[in-house]
DNA sequence: TAATCATATCCATAATTCATGAATTATGGA
DNA sequence: TCCATAATTCATGAATTATGGATATGATTA
């Protein structure tokens, strides 16, 4: 990932509905969810939803696809991957020494995330 | 880390002068670097910068240490996990199938970061 | 074909963000 | 105390972004 990249992504996680909208599709992974499905959960307009959609795929962090009528969207794991990467990169290149416990603190394994 | 401070965190990356900066401060690590060192390496006025840097040690991603005339500012580690530990919260919560791979992909061990 | 549902797009307005220059504060040395 | 240096703060205007109403598109159903 390079850095417009990397700040089109920092740039569409800055808002509170395109935030809101991001993690209710990671929790929702594979199944996704239908433009309409978030607009209700999250209680915004169509309108300002679709846009902020829009920025959101535009980031890479988010995909969709139609289905019928309904358009449904994805949280893009490999743009998920790439910012993540992308934030750690020079912290492992410059001071691995403090990038590794950092990372190793993010395992799913027990308890919560961090 | 909350909601509010995910958003901060991710609107102070989301420009390309505090992204640079930042990238560059985890770099040199806990040297740190003063401000006007900064400044000149990222070409930047200096009350610009200053400005940036305010909103990146607002966010919790800096932290800076006045040392006689001169301000030297650090990454900070904590704030720099608790965001990413943000963003992986849910995907482990709800998709730790999807999240763990994605956690493995970022040890600093062999080659490049991701 | 007409009606309807789900989304997207267009446009105007409101709000926010950004870089800059001028002024200010803080520190250290002569 | 005076001066130079390092950095911050403040006010401003330009540019960008968000929002909501209206409308358009595209897909299904009758």
């Amino acid at each position: 990932m390079d850095m417009i990249s990397a700040l089109t992504a920092f740039s569409a996680l800055s808002q509170q509905t395109r935030l809101e909208a991001f993690r209710l599709l990671v929790t929702t992974g594979d199944a996704g969810m239908s433009a309409g499905e978030i607009a209700e959960a999250l209680e915004v307009r169509q309108n300002t939803l679709s846009a902020n959609l829009s920025v959101l795929l535009q980031s890479g962090l988010v995909r969709n696809q139609r289905e019928g009528r309904v358009i449904r969207y994805f949280a893009d794991t490999d743009g998920m991957r790439g910012l993540l990467g992308f934030l750690l990169e020079d912290c492992c290149g410059g001071q691995p020494e403090l990038c590794q416990p950092l990372i190793e603190d993010l395992t799913c394994g027990e308890g919560p995330c961090a």
